[in-house]
DNA sequence: TAGTGTGAAGACCTTCACAGCG
DNA sequence: CGCTGTGAAGGTCTTCACACTA
């Protein structure tokens, strides 16, 4: 059995489990703060909002911490997840860009807690630079390097508009930094050991807008599979259609949706 | 030929490629503002940070818009993606929750470019109900259903307390939205007709935190593959263990990392 | 000839269903 | 008995490699 186990945990959890890891961790806080002390895969999975086989094999990728005709104790699996994430140790980030975005990231209560610390907040603009915000100084982006250094931020926050982003993102790995949580709306490119994550509104508007088409058209035009494009069947453009995209509100123009 | 074009678009694109069209949209946006007129999969492909092939199959489920030897259309493709998108119609949003997020998001520029257009913020609280925001009133959020239907708002943006979000969403599909953007830290339990996308902060970090740890073991450690837990293999939690949890700054208290 | 569109192979993920254990 | 842990089956997604064509 410890066989077993070691096997189990020996390399590489799924990536897939790794995400939704936090999201049993957070279900567990809940049940905890609740008082509960133990908890069946199936009733963990509907607080998780997933299908329970899928919970179950999740965790066993962590180990065998379940107990068959009992369920999983809530505190150990809590200890055992936390633990897997890097959560029992704390994490100091720095957030980049202290516009709209910057601010409220740097004021967001959830991160404070959970074994994320912000420990730096970095702008461009001399007019930011000083400010106080959320009990921390904004310091100018030229003490980038070294402030990363000397306070050991080891995961970056790129706030800053899509311009600045590559840049910024080049300079903070070579102070070392190979975490990146990436808000502006822009691909960054970078060597694979990197770790890029991105969150992008309007991508995920666009999703939605695709998703919300589909209804519409299911409702209304019903099955109808209408006509393919407007017809224009070689590759030339016809005018009336790229007129018609111009007199839409915005199709095209300025995508660079300032994450700031 | 025509045969397999409808077969293609008939039903269902893959929901792997529908995330990854609006990456292509920016990308071929960009070019367009660049003046460039004509691009391989190979070219696109780089720009939005994906395999050419990738990018090719995800083109292919939309149609077949491409030149043989020659390459895409940018202005064609940009069309033909934005409208699959359903970005050739323009798209109200409303912003349920006035906080420091909800206040970075209806000042977010990228927004109301792009089709998406902020129609109505909502808060509970009445010190700010009222308030002029990115030119638009805060209303109470008593008004979500009458305001929601007469501005024929589809998509909703959910950036309210954790505590509240379940309740706003509830109402929200009630007054017959069908697509949430889900910025508040929990698990909204809806029916299957409904879209739900969630963007989450804390989960990414604690994501990024996992991977940093691996690479940090691996640094140090080696591949030492070391014991498996502080020994205690039955599940009896010894004190010392959640003791050291304890002492952790904060492993688990207050989850619910307020998205305002 | 250069580059698309796509079968086929394979990697990864989910789900089922049940053996086996506490 | 009840519930975990997991083989096996079935999907979905990615990648390769090349036939095909403008």
């Amino acid at each position: 059995m410890t066989r077993r186990l070691s096997q189990a945990r020996e390399r590489g959890i799924p990536e897939a489990t790794v995400a939704r890891l936090p999201l049993y961790l957070r279900a567990l806080n809940g049940m905890a703060e609740r008082g509960v002390s133990t908890v069946s895969s199936e009733d963990l999975a509907v607080a998780a909002g997933v299908n329970s086989a899928k919970l179950r094999k999740d965790l066993s990728h962590l180990g065998s911490y379940g107990t068959r005709g009992v369920g999983y104790d809530v505190e150990y699996l809590i200890y055992q997840i936390s633990r897997e994430l890097g959560l029992t140790q704390d994490w100091a980030v720095a957030i980049i860009g202290v516009g709209n975005l910057g601010r409220a990231l740097a004021n967001y209560g959830g991160f404070v807690s959970r074994g994320f610390r912000v420990a730096a907040l970095f702008d461009a603009d001399p007019e930011v630079v000083g400010d106080h915000i959320a009990g921390l100084n904004v310091e100018h982006i030229d003490e980038l390097e070294a402030v990363i250094r000397r306070r050991d931020v080891s995961i970056v926050v790129i706030a800053t508009p899509a311009a600045a982003a590559q840049q910024v993102c080049d300079r903070v790995i070579s102070a070392g930094v190979t975490s990146i949580l990436n808000f502006a709306p822009v691909v960054l490119s970078v060597s694979d050991d990197v770790d890029v994550r991105k969150v992008d509104l309007s991508i995920e508007l666009q999703i939605l807008a695709f998703h919300e088409q589909r209804k519409a058209d299911r409702m209304s035009g019903g099955p109808v599979m209408a006509e393919e494009w407007p017809k224009s069947v070689d590759l030339s453009i016809s005018p009336d259609v790229l007129g018609s995209l111009g007199s839409v509100p915005s199709v095209r123009p300025t995508d660079d949706g300032e994450a700031r």
